[in-house]
DNA sequence: CTAGACCTTGCCGTCGGCGTGAACGCCAAT
DNA sequence: ATTGGCGTTCACGCCGACGGCAAGGTCTAG
């Protein structure tokens, strides 16, 4: 399988895909004209990539999964490095929606100050009490 | 007050507010030896600028609340364009909330999921049995 | 033989919010 | 007069994950 095969498969650019090879996440073996060649492995690989990184992961962090995928284990999460890395990402997700969920308190509790600093007469009841 | 005062007393760095010039959101005036001048309005700018950006706004999205200060207002809440920034922001907020909260749900699956095969032999029965 | 569809490497551009450094000017105190 | 501590402009660097383009090589079909 060429890199346009494989990116098209996996739903990336093949840009990408060399992309990865530079940053060593996806070596890609060579036939004699120069050309990538990649097997179902690495279909496997990008997929994982692609998953990981769609859960929030940047490329590095992605990189035990893949070395565990390569070094033979049926998951790219069987190994205890991703393992660290799934538990760091989801304190740093609570820690994002800490942060989020007081940013929209605040968010809102300005908002609305702002709208009551501009409608400063509400008057509801004078509406219902017509006749 | 010079450039340096104000930065220390906003608590940025000179370079920042430079480039809060640069962006056209902190005009300021100049002395006959090119130094720039400002007063406790710029300072007022400045505090509001890094409040919102504390907020997650961006630079540009803190525009309107620095113009609508130097309109005038007492806030630089007061005006519509400011209180559509907050109104979308918050759209932001709680889409990014909403985001983080299924990536939560997602991590945790597949952590769980991982430990659970590293550790297929969960025996707690045996060790409560033993007399 | 040639068109065109693929592949290669290499390198610059993007986005935001500045940091950092060069090379220089201004001013008060010693 | 000089030192030191301000200020000025200019301009590149950084981070991540590629996009895009140039200039060329390779293979297949007609």
């Amino acid at each position: 399988m060429r890199i346009g095969e494989l990116a098209e498969r996996a739903g990336v650019s093949p840009r990408a895909l060399r992309h990865y090879e530079e940053l060593g996440l996806l070596p890609a073996r060579r036939r004699a004209n120069g050309y990538r060649t990649y097997g179902e492995e690495d279909l496997r690989a990008v997929t994982e990539i692609r998953t990981l990184v769609g859960l929030g992961l940047s490329l590095e962090e992605t990189r035990p999964f893949v070395e565990c995928l390569r070094a033979g284990h049926p998951s790219g999460a069987s190994c205890a490095d991703s393992i660290a890395v799934y538990r760091q990402k989801l304190a740093e997700v609570d820690a994002s929606l800490a942060r989020l969920g007081a940013v929209r308190v605040e968010l809102e509790a300005q908002l609305h100050a702002a709208l009551r600093e501009r409608a400063p007469v509400p008057r509801c009841e004078l509406t219902l009490e017509e006749p």
